[in-house]
DNA sequence: GCCCTTATTGCAATCGGTTTTCACTTTCAG
DNA sequence: CTGAAAGTGAAAACCGATTGCAATAAGGGC
């Protein structure tokens, strides 16, 4: 997914923080994963790139790389807190029930849905977390040909 | 809010479960609160009617509650996981950043996003978390008065 | 009320993920 | 090279959640 180096090493620099060998392994072990990983699965992953890596810069990473916008937090498959490469755009995670690939979408038309729960509650709403979960076109294509075959 | 106590007694004995001294005072607790509490702060809250009540049996009588529909889990503040009563019917929740309350909305038209994800990712949707957030209108009029006074 | 079965409870131990501490290493500017 | 600051890993501390187990309490039958 869209992890341009160069961009996150200027990101990083601009704030004086630089791009280390155990962030780049981060930075790839999340970028190569068809879904979200929580911590620990980022730990597992980018070790396997840099063996040397501590699960304390693990954490230490996520948290920075979350902060310049480089990764975003998802509520994932049991885990409260996975990891993504954050996308593009302001866009809304699809999360597969039976892999746990996790897909961006925009098509977030919520602006009617918090009016009308403003007008409900008479609250102004600021924020939304939205998720929607189900099952990816892979898995419905297995699923679909172990049931047919 | 709603928490009728002989009602929730009937959903319980209905299932083999019996209505507790202690299941009842976690039951107080959440009803008066004015947003959600996690695990810990029902364990608190509830201990002020039922000092003997232990850490396990709070986790455990969630779970109970949770289960029958009693309660609804929601992320809330910070905590992964917090619960609040459960409300008439399908509802999502809005939770004030100011002062945490938690108000339930219905007004949801999720066919419509989730007709637009399905398109855009090809996921067949099964399901969603949508949580709004924002300012309750006691907050705002709070801030307003201080701001403007 | 009493007895019996079974749900329920609290304690203490344990677990597992997260955070902190701290001494050491790396990077970068001068 | 030298110094300052960012970064790191191992171990310990922390803390919420879970589990095992013996004691307790609730509710039905009598």
């Amino acid at each position: 997914m869209s992890l341009d180096t160069a961009q996150v090493s200027a990101e990083l620099s601009a704030r004086g923080l630089r791009l280390t060998r155990q962030r780049r392994a981060v930075l790839d072990a999340i970028a190569a994963a068809p879904c979200s990983l929580s911590p620990l699965q980022v730990y597992d992953a980018a070790r396997e790139q840099c063996p040397e890596l501590g699960l304390t810069t693990v954490y230490r990473t996520l948290e920075v790389l979350d902060e310049i916008g480089v990764l975003r937090r998802v509520h994932g498959h049991g885990h409260c807190e996975s990891f993504v490469p954050a996308a593009t755009a302001h866009g809304h995670t699809v999360v597969c029930d039976a892999c746990g690939r996790v897909t961006e979408f925009t098509a977030c038309d919520m602006d009617a849905v918090a009016e009308a729960a403003a007008r409900e509650t008479g609250y102004r709403i600021t924020d939304h977390f939205l998720q929607l979960s189900g099952i990816c076109s892979r898995c419905a294509h297995s699923a679909g040909e172990r049931s047919a075959g």
